[in-house]
DNA sequence: TATTGACCTCAAGTTTAGTTGAGGTTTTAT
DNA sequence: ATAAAACCTCAACTAAACTTGAGGTCAATA
């Protein structure tokens, strides 16, 4: 089943070539070249050439993105490899399963969430002293907005709640 | 158990008092307040006021961004109730129906990707044709970042892929 | 050969969700 | 009454992940 002769497959790919396959913009791929995700080689005239790896590279970049993995994190998690080498199937193995882990942890705070929002639409509740929703803190909280309590214990008992902060005391 | 006589809980609250006790910067209640996701009243003096239901308003608000809906849908939400009058049981029963509905569908598609994750972890393919990650296409696809496949059919079924955008291929 | 389409760089703009700061006013506490 | 703490507005800045545009070069084709 060799097609070969037609026209064996050039090693290099141009920028609107990777575009095209990988179905990114080709602005993209020069800002993710920018950041450090994708490396290129030029030609005389100093237009970008890639090796067919890059596809590769590009699918893993992706696939880590839907994950939720900033790309900051996938730039590093890929120049980590020994030597910034070509991903193998080790890499990937490797990679994914750090990603795995993560879109897990991410899953559970989700379905944590939701649990509790199921509960608490029967109660419609909202405590700001007892509702689980109310209190992310011991949950696992998701992607930390930085907002913590800020004063609590004594004043908050005594002052805080009486049935005003609920919504069932509607 | 009534500490009534002591303060009887005054009836407005200071952006400050609001920021305290809802863990959220008196800056970004201005940032909100300027999206329409709460509203206030002055005091003579132009001091935001608010009456002790824009705490509730805020705990919605904060649940709502933990599922991940942005400001601006939760912004419609709100002021799509009737008249955007204070959230009352009712409305919280309708809001979290939704928002569970969102974050139901969102935990699908990481569960889905998880899952493709691990079964491509074993094989290491990520062929551009067959690899169920690179074709979130017919998966639900997370959060559209608008990158669809430019050109295919005839052209990618006979060029693309030998084994060359294979991981495996290694 | 000449034109057109593909590329190049660099700067600036976009969106989301806020934060920071300057310069000035109001409240609260002493 | 006065000082300190809290508040006000408005503009500008941040970060992520890109996109758009201007001004100019390269390469494939008729």
């Amino acid at each position: 089943m060799e097609k070969s002769k037609a026209h064996l497959p050039r090693r290099e790919l141009s920028v609107g070539e990777v575009a095209a396959r990988s179905g990114i913009a080709v602005s993209t791929l020069h800002f993710y070249e920018a950041k450090g995700l994708i490396r290129s080689m030029r030609s005389r005239g100093n237009q970008r050439r890639y090796p067919r790896s890059v596809l590769r590279r590009i699918a893993v970049i992706k696939i880590a993105q839907r994950t939720g993995i900033p790309l900051a994190d996938i730039q590093k998690a890929l120049s980590a490899l020994p030597d910034d080498r070509q991903l193998m199937a080790s890499d990937w193995e490797r990679l994914s399963e750090n990603w795995k882990a993560d879109l897990n942890e991410r899953i559970a705070r989700l379905t944590a969430l939701r649990d509790q929002l199921t509960s608490c639409i029967g109660c419609g509740c909202l405590s700001m002293r007892d509702c689980p929703l109310r209190n992310p803190h011991d949950t696992l909280s998701e992607k930390g907005t930085g907002a913590y309590l800020i004063e609590h214990a004594g004043e908050e008992k005594s002052e805080a709640v009486g049935q005003a902060d609920t919504l069932a005391g509607f």
